[in-house]
DNA sequence: TTTTGTGCAAACTATTTGCAAACCG
DNA sequence: CGGTTTGCAAATAGTTTGCACAAAA
């Protein structure tokens, strides 16, 4: 564990947010000007590796990144892109997946946000 | 309806494999040699827009694109990327969805498919 | 004949990689 | 020390775009 790596990764443990790369980068920056930004890739690629995070990859925008590592759906922002964490219930893909091996699942569901409606 | 958009929206149509942009182009290359590429994705863009088909975003990968424009889940190789659609049960969402203006999902389940798992 | 689309090439975005120097255990 | 990681810059993959010309409505 590098500095920059722990760096990366606090600032993904810290809030609930669903930060791009760019975004993590520019926080962490404001900590360690020299930081680069392929490290952070680097990094980010090392932790989901690892399983310490996940990706989360987004229609036609850059990656998020989850703190969360535990599989669970997503409820995402059609205009702001803005993602929240669902619960996924009990058995809920069972008539899907029963009789297949299946080894994980990506559940994207899509609305307009409350302050995006507002506008 | 040019020519060109007509032959790219047939190679989609004549199957149910699920092709990249650029499988696309090199089918269509077949049959007309002058069609560049860009002219692939514009149309690719302007079916999707029309609702004539829809694209299929791949983790780390290019995206493809389904004749089939009714919702619904993806059974996804993880080892070459082969893409099955799936049938989905009727409100199984439901719980999901209940109390939330959701416009649309995403479901993607993962396996290895037959073919890579006889490897 | 006005709009819409094409081919070409260059541009762009998100991300990855090669390399020499710096760091960590 | 010896493998890992860094910062930097250049490279890559997939896709988009500006433009002059051609085809469609």
């Amino acid at each position: 564990m590098t500095r920059q790596r722990q760096l990366v990764y606090n600032i993904i443990m810290a809030a609930p947010e669903h930060r791009t790369a760019e975004e993590i980068y520019d926080l962490a920056r404001a900590e360690m000007p020299s930081l680069a930004r392929g490290t952070v890739y680097r990094n980010l690629g090392i932790l989901v590796r690892d399983g310490r995070i996940r990706k989360l990859e987004m229609p036609d925008a850059p990656a998020r990144y989850d703190r969360e590592r535990r599989p669970h759906p997503h409820l995402i922002c059609e205009k702001c892109g803005k993602v929240e964490d669902l619960t996924m219930p009990e058995g809920l893909l069972s008539p899907l997946t029963a009789g297949r091996a299946v080894t994980g699942y990506d559940l994207k569901l899509y609305h307009v946000c409350p302050a995006c409606r507002a506008r």
